[in-house]
DNA sequence: GGAAAAACCTTCCGAATGGCTTGTTTCTCT
DNA sequence: AGAGAAACAAGCCATTCGGAAGGTTTTTCC
């Protein structure tokens, strides 16, 4: 018993909660949206008191700051499947990254600031260093058959852009079976104008 | 005095009412966003009482289901220009359609409606007449070069669905600027496979 | 002109939310 | 072992929202 165990006990179990917490978050986010996400759910569900939640995050902007930075840190491409081709590798980035209840909580999170002016200045700078790490990831991806590398960005913002549309349109439109034959035939207009880079890791 | 006025003058009134009360509305939802119009807010800036609007619509789901009627009601083409190309009828589209404060606020509202179970529910029906009459006007106006009706529609909804994510992304990465860039390239790669259709009337 | 009805306004209430305070348990350091 | 800090639990409070009840004014019909 005096065996002092490891001195981060402690802060282990805090960061386990934290990540529980978030965890939580980001369920409630997609299956309730922004608004009706509310502390009390988010402390019932992930199984602390308020009181816990109060502590590790003291306001909800901090606890959706949190959970927006875990999931802007998710990893771009998890199955490294070394895509052969332009279309597989978009197809990939639908199937494996934007299509994925990850990606629907901070798409939540995005549509929230988006008219929430104090959650809007507070994440605006990870916002914008996510976008920088985006391109980035873009360029050392694909590169446009023009040689153009602002045109390579632009195509991919694009389909970003086009993607989160389809997100939205979900449950009052179309299926998902329809969404698949759009993303393709979006990827088949598309494609023809990237090239993947050799990847030089 | 003892002349009796029209006979709808209260009717009148109170159609005006509900008119003033679903502009009201609009704004609102466009600088506030769904979640933060409030029918106390909508009473106040339409200039009634809390009352009047609960006498009007009795419930919250009844104004943004009246509000969503005015929205889809919107003329497509205000202006008659007559585009003489696909691409510059494309670009009126996104200038005088989407690009414009109804369409948010009816963006707004189809937003909503996607964690909202009950307004879901409650527009479904106006909303896939909505795309029922969306579909056939693209069929009106456009055709596909390769004949395939089906075709024409699903770059169309494609379009839309772009230019909706687009709309999303704005208060957090690009300006308005950038955007229109954005509506151009994309533009630049669907007008190839779209034709105008003779205008019938 | 007077009654009935519609439109309108004031006021109130229950429920829920976000944030905070108080009290208890668990861990850490010496 | 014991003091102090961190983690946690439970409850409370101010605010706000949506909704409804009651009374008042205006219009319509006879």
């Amino acid at each position: 018993m005096t065996l002092s165990v490891a001195p981060g006990k402690q802060q282990a179990k805090s960061l386990r909660a934290r990540d529980l917490i978030c965890d939580a978050t980001i369920d409630l986010l997609v299956c309730k949206g922004y608004s009706d996400t509310s502390l009390n759910q988010v402390a019932a569900t992930a199984g602390f008191s308020k009181g816990a939640l109060q502590h590790h995050y003291p306001s909800k902007e901090d606890l959706i700051a949190a959970t927006l930075n875990k999931l802007l840190a998710r990893p771009f491409q998890p199955g490294r499947g070394k895509p052969a081709s332009v279309d597989e590798a978009l197809l990939q980035a639908w199937n494996k990254y934007i299509n994925t209840p990850a990606y629907r909580a901070l798409f939540e999170i995005l549509n929230a600031a988006r008219t929430d002016e104090l959650l809007q200045t507070r994440i605006a700078a990870e916002l914008l260093e996510w976008g920088r790490a985006l391109d980035a990831q873009s360029l050392a991806q694909y590169a446009a058959v023009s040689g153009d590398d602002e045109e390579a960005v632009m195509l991919l913002n694009m389909t970003r852009s086009f993607l989160r549309g389809l997100l939205i349109q979900e449950r009052y439109g179309s299926d998902g079976v329809k969404h698949l034959e759009y993303v393709k035939k979006w990827i088949a207009l598309v494609a023809p104008l990237l090239t993947l880079r050799e990847s030089s890791e």
